[in-house]
RNA sequence: GCCGACGUAGCUCAAUCGGUAGAGCAACUGAUUUGUAAUCAGUAGGUUAGCCGUUCAAGUCGGCUCGUCGGCUCCA
């Protein structure tokens, strides 16, 4: 037999031919129970497998990130096993891959999965890893894999296998169960030891709702044990830190279902954040060269025509109202507005770049299923912006843009998010030229802060490219923030023009952006980003003042006046109540500040600060307080 | 919109097999005057999401509608 050359590390040695990555580790005294698959010249194959050249390998350990993908990954074919085991061989298994944090199999059966259902299945499951059944790999033709899944009466199998451009595919088999699959798998299903079945859900196969709707069920593996009981204690977490419990527990927000779904409610309290927010969005707004438009809430349908939103957005539009028997609609988009304020006079190259900013109140219609607190409503300002730019300026702006963003997230303390750079899609408007200009100041922009992005391409829309700030709810989903998209098509529709050095018309490069997104995404996100806690320059409630008893509360008034005169936003709790109780309450209010007045306090002059979630700071002279508390609001510290 | 689960007092939750809807907190009234996370007592609070049906009898069983939640799809 001839000899292979297989380097493992830095480690090159000679082998048979057909010795497998397991045998290789263990003669090199590196194999352990945690490896359980390899890399052969940085591509996963199984432990078991039989190498025939030379190759560099390396170890998968469990508890990697390839591992734990390999892990789970067998953890769904195990599932698919149990499922078959209970509810019969007329199961149709459709696809089963390993997610961040998970996997989950989509199913097609006559019976509705149950949660009782998922302790059954997760019993059988653990039934089969008790068996501890070897995961055997085979290669097929794929005429046989056909005839397979045929005999097996599976024709989601069937679908995939007809896709598959090779001539050859692999299947596992472990136990009684086969599937088709690229791999690489556990070496045996006694591998998966923590593990979780958590729901079950709707997903249409392929995720094309033409489809038949299949069942899907979610679980996670963890190598530990250690880790599964982290993970799902986050999950507990993370349902406290729910802005759409904490919106009720704190008052800030609600939705009425006579009001309508996706419509919110801003309560006092959230209302006060978001003034904050919008004031402070303001002035950064005038120190950025932005000029403020307020735009109505309806026009009529002409100008939804003109703009293209009546032939391709209206699904996403609430229907028309009918006007003195013309057609008016609700705007889903604020742009529209924004270019005729531009076009209401000419405008001079000299003029340029114009910035238009507006919070500006859409309606979208969105499906009923997909609604979703604060973070998918109907009904929603952003807080947008119109560049009007030549191509000269148009890097420059967009670096701007992007600037600012970054300095809103960092304000904001956000830590959690994503960037996304969308490239040109296979249908788009506007030149070539126009587009490499504009991803290249994209890219260029990105780069220069430092920021770190992933590329996708064409998924740009169709009108220009666009960078996407995902920020990051308290369970670890995606919600599409703050947005730079340049747009070559309105100024084309609307005939948007300004007059060059050259004395002829010329057309401008149009920007959209939200350097938040929209008021209700981000303050969501915000409260789970904060679980309610906001920082003191935030806080609807700022200082709360704890008079001891009734011999207090002179004093505790003056302390109020002083604080309210500096416009801190501070509450009085004169309730008849214990000392103790009031504090509770405050601490459950999340009050960044809770001052305690007694005896000592009125003859000395100070207040006993206590900060929340820390406890008590130590008596300080109100002034002292003062300036504590003016100075964290005016750095807007976040602690 | 689709699949599934759920909807009881302002909030969090009970209510056995279909047999008089109940508790804690909050609210209100009174007492208590308090030193760093809940003082005590009393009062009031309900078309059990809505409508229709089965039944002697429905929070409970069935149907429809609305809403919420987890997903699919879509987006700020």
């Amino acid at each position: 037999m001839s000899e292979i050359k297989i380097k493992v590390k830095d480690n090159e040695k000679s082998f048979s031919q057909g010795i497998s990555p397991k045998e290789v580790f263990e003669s090199l005294n590196i194999f352990s129970r945690s490896i359980i698959a390899a890399k052969k010249d940085g591509k996963p194959i199984d432990l078991n497998t039989k190498l025939s050249e030379d190759c560099i390998l390396e170890p998968i350990n469990i508890g990697s990130e390839e591992g734990e993908e390999i892990l789970r990954h067998s953890a769904s074919h195990i599932m698919a096993q149990a499922v078959i085991h209970i509810f019969g061989k007329d199961v149709k298994y459709a696809i089963g891959p390993a997610i961040e944090n998970g996997f989950y199999y989509d199913f097609d059966l006559e019976h509705s999965f149950t949660p009782e259902d998922l302790e059954k299945i997760e019993a059988e499951m653990r039934k089969i890893v008790k068996e501890n059944y070897p995961f055997e790999r085979k290669v097929l033709p794929k005429e046989e894999a056909i005839k397979l899944f045929t005999e097996l009466n599976q024709p989601y199998k069937l679908e995939i296998i007809s896709e598959i451009p090779d001539d050859t595919v692999s299947i596992y088999t472990q136990g009684d169960f086969t599937d088709l699959c690229r791999g690489p798998h556990i070496p045996s299903t006694g591998y998966l030891k923590n593990f979780k079945l958590l729901s079950v859900a709707g997903a249409y196969w392929r995720g094309d709702e033409k489809n038949k709707m299949l069942q899907r069920i979610y679980g996670t593996a963890f190598a530990t044990k250690d880790e599964l009981k982290k993970y799902l204690h986050f999950l507990e977490e993370a349902k406290k830190r729910d802005h759409r419990k904490l919106g009720k527990e704190l008052d800030l927000f609600s939705i009425n279902e006579n009001v309508g779904p996706g419509l919110i409610l801003w309560h006092p309290k959230g209302a006060m954040v978001r003034k904050v927010i919008e004031d402070f969005w303001k002035d950064e707004h005038i120190k950025r060269g932005y000029q403020f438009l307020y735009t109505p809430h309806i026009a009529r349908v002409d100008l939804w025509k003109i703009s293209g939103h009546w032939d391709f957005y209206r699904e996403n539009m609430f229907s028309p109202m009918e006007v003195d028997k013309g057609l008016y609609m609700v705007k889903p988009m604020n742009c529209p507005f924004h270019i005729m304020v531009y076009k209401s006079k000419m405008r001079s190259y000299r003029d340029l770049p114009i910035r238009y900013a507006e919070l500006g109140t859409v309606y979208r219609y969105e499906k009923s299923g997909v609604l979703h607190g604060l973070l998918r409503v109907r009904g929603f300002t952003q807080d947008d912006a119109h560049l009007f730019v030549t191509e000269e300026q148009l890097e420059d702006e967009i670096i701007g843009v992007l600037d600012f963003t970054n300095y809103m997230i960092e304000t904001f303390g956000f830590d959690k998010y994503n960037i996304y750079l969308s490239t040109r899609p296979e249908k788009y408007v506007g030149s070539l030229e126009n587009w490499e200009l504009a991803t290249n100041a994209l890219k260029v922009a990105v780069e220069k802060l430092e920021l770190p992005y992933k590329i996708d391409p064409g998924e740009g829309v169709f009108y220009g490219p666009k960078i996407d700030v995902k920020l990051i709810d308290a369970l670890g989903r995606e919600w599409q923030g703050p947005t730079v998209q340049v747009d070559f098509n309105l100024p084309e529709r609307f005939d948007v023009t300004y007059i060059g050095k050259d004395g002829k018309e010329h057309r401008p490069i149009m920007l959209h952006r939200v350097v938040l997104g929209s008021m209700e995404r981000f303050f969501g996100t915000l409260i789970e980003q904060y679980a309610g806690a906001f920082p003191l320059w935030l806080a609807p409630v700022q200082v709360k003042i704890v008079p001891i008893s009734d011999a207090h509360k002179e004093y505790a008034k003056k302390v109020y006046d002083l604080l309210f005169e500096n416009r801190v936003r501070v509450e009085l709790d004169d309730r008849n109540e214990k000392m103790n109780a009031k504090i509770r309450d405050a601490e459950k209010e999340k009050v960044p500040y809770i001052l305690i007045i007694g005896d000592r306090e009125v003859s000395e002059n100070t207040v006993s600060v206590r900060k929340r979630r820390q406890g008590n700071l130590g008596a300080q002279s109100v002034r002292e307080f003062l300036n504590r508390v003016l100075t964290e609001i005016k750095e807007k510290t976040i602690d």
